[in-house]
DNA sequence: ATCCACGGATTACGCATGTAATCCTATCTG
DNA sequence: CAGATAGGATTACATGCGTAATCCGTGGAT
């Protein structure tokens, strides 16, 4: 069976930036004015702000654009699954010498962790398991 | 028994700072020759780079400085602890609006994880289960 | 005594980022 | 039709970052 295709890297996408993108995967398509809506109450970015971090991301090819009407629509061009996992890697490189252990350790240290979180984790824990035996 | 003291927020340390933080955190008092001498071959990194990354490091509070004799001695200022924590916080939130678990899912999901790393992913959920039970 | 190398201090410089303001144009409103 | 308005395009601007170079003084080598 082939590998699967190569992905090509994903865009950097800054921390403002994320919080657009956020919206746009969790909304699909949609208008500078939906995603302002979107977001307002939550920061107090002006219209323009996120008009700006709109634009960065079409530039940059993480949102596609798409006349209709007299309006634009963008919708995310770049998967947010990778981008979560591009995020990850390197965040994990740069802090934690590339391990998820020390990190997820951490985690357990400095915070509290749900019941709910623990059992979800139990259970990727056997999935993972009962992969890596198969 | 009261909370622990609130821990005022280590400097925000960027990338390449990450770097030269965590040969200091490794080796502990060092001096510019010294982190140089760790950093080549790794890095093509020119003496005056590492220079620089020290004293923005320094202005920022993240090292301490000591005169020793003719040179200076830099000793981390901040525990990596608790710089590993603040950064994990942040990605979290950026990437995975604060939580933990999509983050692991991801990467076991894109990820071979080792099966020393899923044993030691497992003890600390039975320690997390049982300080919670607790 | 001289010159060099090394470390600290100061300066550089282009690009990314956060956070907009301005300008222009086309559409809605009356 | 005239003005208000919203959205795109262009421009702004301070700060941080990556990656050094230059300048200067001093201790060590010759």
């Amino acid at each position: 069976m082939a590998r699967p295709t190569p992905v090509p890297p994903a865009p950097k996408i800054s921390d403002a930036e994320w919080t657009v993108m956020k919206v746009l995967w969790e909304r699909g398509t949609s208008t500078l004015a939906e995603v302002v809506k979107d977001l307002e109450g939550r920061l107090h970015w002006k219209p323009r702000t996120v008009q700006s971090l709109i634009r960065r991301l079409t530039d940059k090819g993480a949102l596609a654009v798409e006349a209709v009407g007299r309006e634009f629509r963008y919708s995310p061009a770049v998967a947010q699954d990778q981008c979560q996992h591009e995020e990850s890697r390197s965040f994990l490189d740069r802090v934690f010498n590339g391990r998820l252990t020390p990190f997820v350790a951490g985690m357990m240290e400095h915070e509290q962790v749900s019941k709910d979180d623990l059992a979800a984790l139990r259970e990727m824990l056997n999935q993972a398991e009962k992969k890596l035996k198969k």
